[in-house]
DNA sequence: CCCATCATGGTTTTT
DNA sequence: CCATGATGGG
């Protein structure tokens, strides 16, 4: 391989950060300067100078953002697919698949997602006999749990805290709350499972207090990347200043004004402070956009204005000047809809693909107008929902097939798996699971046996057909696809004919999962990793068209991506800014104006904003909407009003 | 004990 | 309008 000519890939700002020396290095990298491509010709540079890819981490916000820059990355030089990278979360699950038993915990541990885990509180409320419509939701109760684990602060107090909002009526109290949030954790332990929260504190705790861990995985990685550093929370920040204690070769990228997720326990003060923490960190800074038309730009810049609380930057053009962007006033929602179909056809007349064009927003509902008008006129889109693609209910009964098979004491997936049969609710599955002895080796014939006997008659057969597809032991598996070949055949095929609508493209995504399971070498790495697996990472792997379609995002799984024409919804008071937000917090209204920031830097030639003066609500009432504070904000003669 | 049916209450963002 | 929880028949 040629040797690489960075002079000419990059300029000088660029270059700078690509090939700053040791040390701890601070990268303020504006929307659109080329954040992405320094960082790959970091990771290029770093290889070049013979640091051993596998001394190298990388950490991202997405564990795509890390496959595409090490792709990226191996066209430079070779030998880069050594490096380890991904999010915080699948490093964690890396390192604690190794030592998670200095914790106390097994190393075939389970992951709970958001789903295991309402449904474990769900049931901790009900046998607490707590249950009412008065009593906490469990998602509620878990994002308490969650902000006190991230923040590292006591849960009495943010328990406390919560009920001083919440003027809440005396059927219950505090010590309830508590008490159920405190059993949930204890019960996790006797799982041997870890929720989200579970493994980033975890993850951090095996370095924070076992010092030859610490050293060990110190000594490793000579060399730390972390890009989206604005959006780190504390367990996060201190795992990374653990990890680089030893060599101090950190290089952080980011931008304090695209934090957008302090609402998880991000805090873009780890990146306001990073040069009180490292006192030599070298700072660089890009400012030249080379993503955007110089009238999109201004639009941002008057935004970043509005703020305090930043360091100081300005985004630099290189464009050539092209369209003013246009605020569109509409009178509701499905004049709105209506407005962007005409406005995506026009587009395309212009030339603009399909791909090249995004319908951007606040919130997941916000497009489902939309989405109904682009059906009923067969224009294809593709949207990523909220539910993630292992969440959906087909992906996750298989994996409780797999994760059966991987383990005797997994008595969720034990329970979900048996509740797929006919007949079977939560008690019978739970009187049978104890039966057993609160343990199920799957492998054991007899034990399948019992299980047939204990089962109502109109349950038999399907657990026969199910048993099946159970390989006699896990060496005689040549693939690890052929599991769920077998479960789809034997089973799955038919109950999810009978039980979903949509079955074909159900199925088809089974057919997607057990082709991408190949890669894998047992369950155990497969279960973590697609646990782990955020909404764009599936995407890649079982959506696959390469047809042509319109994008469909919120703002937030917009980050770090970009659309010759953005579209952007809703931008009325209450909607954008999010009126919860701002009710929230003193520093609402700072994160909302960041992500209107974000929203317009997607936009490389045409940005297009929609103003609805009126909004139907599910009562069918219509109510008048103001605009949203950051259109009014933005002088006249940047933008070109467009009547309808 | 399971499941279909009805009522009621409430919508941000996600690894 | 959808998802969740309460209710009552099988």
């Amino acid at each position: 391989m040629p040797k690489i000519d960075f002079e000419q890939a990059l300029n000088a700002e660029q270059l700078a950060a690509a090939t700053a020396p040791d040390g701890p290095a601070l990268v303020l990298a504006a929307a659109g300067t080329g954040k992405t491509r320094t960082l790959v010709y970091r990771v290029a540079y770093l290889v070049e100078q013979g640091i051993d890819p596998g001394r190298i981490l990388l950490l991202t916000f997405t564990n795509r953002a890390a496959q595409e820059m090490l792709e990226r990355a191996s066209d430079l030089v070779a030998g880069v697919s050594g490096i380890w990278g991904g999010t915080f979360h699948h490093l964690a699950n890396r390192l604690l698949r190794r030592h998670a038993p200095v914790l106390g915990y097994g190393n075939t541990y389970t992951i709970l997602d958001r789903d295991d885990s309402v449904t474990l509180v769900r049931r901790i409320i009900q046998d607490a006999k707590l249950q009412g419509r008065e009593f906490p939701r469990p998602a509620v109760l878990l994002s308490l749990l969650g902000q006190a684990t991230n923040k590292e602060q006591p849960l009495a107090g943010a328990v406390d805290g919560w009920f001083s909002d919440a003027a809440v009526t005396a059927a219950f109290g505090p010590e309830d709350v508590l008490k159920v949030l405190t059993t949930y954790t204890e019960q996790k332990r006797e799982l041997d499972a870890m929720d989200f929260d579970d493994l980033l504190l975890n993850g951090l705790r095996l370095l924070r207090e076992h010092d030859e861990l610490r050293e060990r995985y110190g000594e490793q990685f000579q060399h730390l990347l972390v890009d989206e550093y604005q959006d780190t929370n504390s367990l996060q920040a201190q795992c990374v200043d653990l990890l680089a204690g030893v060599h101090r070769n950190l290089t952080v990228v980011g931008d304090d004004f695209q934090s957008i997720y302090s609402w998880r326990g991000a805090d873009y003060r780890n990146i306001m402070s990073f040069q009180q923490r490292y006192t030599d960190a070298k700072i660089y800074l890009l400012e030249t956009n080379y993503r955007s038309v110089p009238e999109v730009l201004e639009v941002a810049n008057v935004c970043i204005e509005g703020s305090r609380n930043q360091f100081p930057k300005t985004l630099r053009a290189t464009r050539e000047p092209y369209k003013t962007p246009t605020i569109v006033r509409l009178r509701d929602g499905s004049e709105q809809s209506f407005f962007v179909m005409q406005q995506v056809a026009s587009l395309r007349r212009e030339g603009y693909k399909l791909s090249e064009i995004a319908v951007l927003y606040r919130a997941h509902f916000h497009a489902m107008e939309l989405q109904l008008q682009l059906s009923r006129d067969q224009v294809p889109y593709t949207i990523t929902s909220g539910v993630r693609f292992f969440e959906q209910a087909h992906v996750k009964d298989v994996c409780c097939f797999l994760r059966v098979l991987q383990s005797d004491e997994d008595v969720m997936a034990f329970s979900r798996l048996l509740e797929l049969l006919p007949g079977i609710g939560p008690k019978s599955s739970q009187r049978i699971w104890n039966k057993l002895g609160r343990k199920c080796d799957i492998y054991d014939l007899d034990l399948r046996h019992q299980i047939a006997e204990m089962l109502p008659a109109g349950a038999k057969a399907g657990w026969g057909n199910m048993e099946a597809a159970m390989p006699s032991g896990m060496s005689g598996v040549r693939f690890l696809g052929e599991l769920v070949d077998a479960f789809v055949q034997t089973f799955y095929h038919d109950f999810a004919v009978e039980t979903f609508e949509n079955h074909r493209n159900r199925l088809d995504d089974l057919q997607g999962m057990s082709n991408y399971m190949e890669r894998f070498e047992s369950l155990t790495d497969f279960l973590g990793d697609i646990a782990l697996l955020s909404n764009l990472d599936a995407e890649v792997e079982h959506l696959q068209e390469p047809g042509e379609s319109l994008r469909l995002s919120t703002i937030h799984q917009a980050k770090g991506l970009e659309w010759s024409a953005v579209i952007v919804l809703w931008l009325v008071d209450g909607m954008f800014p999010s009126s919860r937000s701002l009710a929230e917090s003193e520093e609402g209204e700072d994160e909302e104006r960041r992500l209107f920031y974000v929203t317009v830097t997607r936009a490389k030639d045409e940005l297009i904003l929609c103003v609805p003066e009126s909004r139907r609500m599910h009562d069918h009432s219509v109510i008048p909407c103001e605009p949203s504070r950051f259109i009014t904000e933005i002088p006249p003669e940047l933008v070109q009003e467009h009547m309808v």
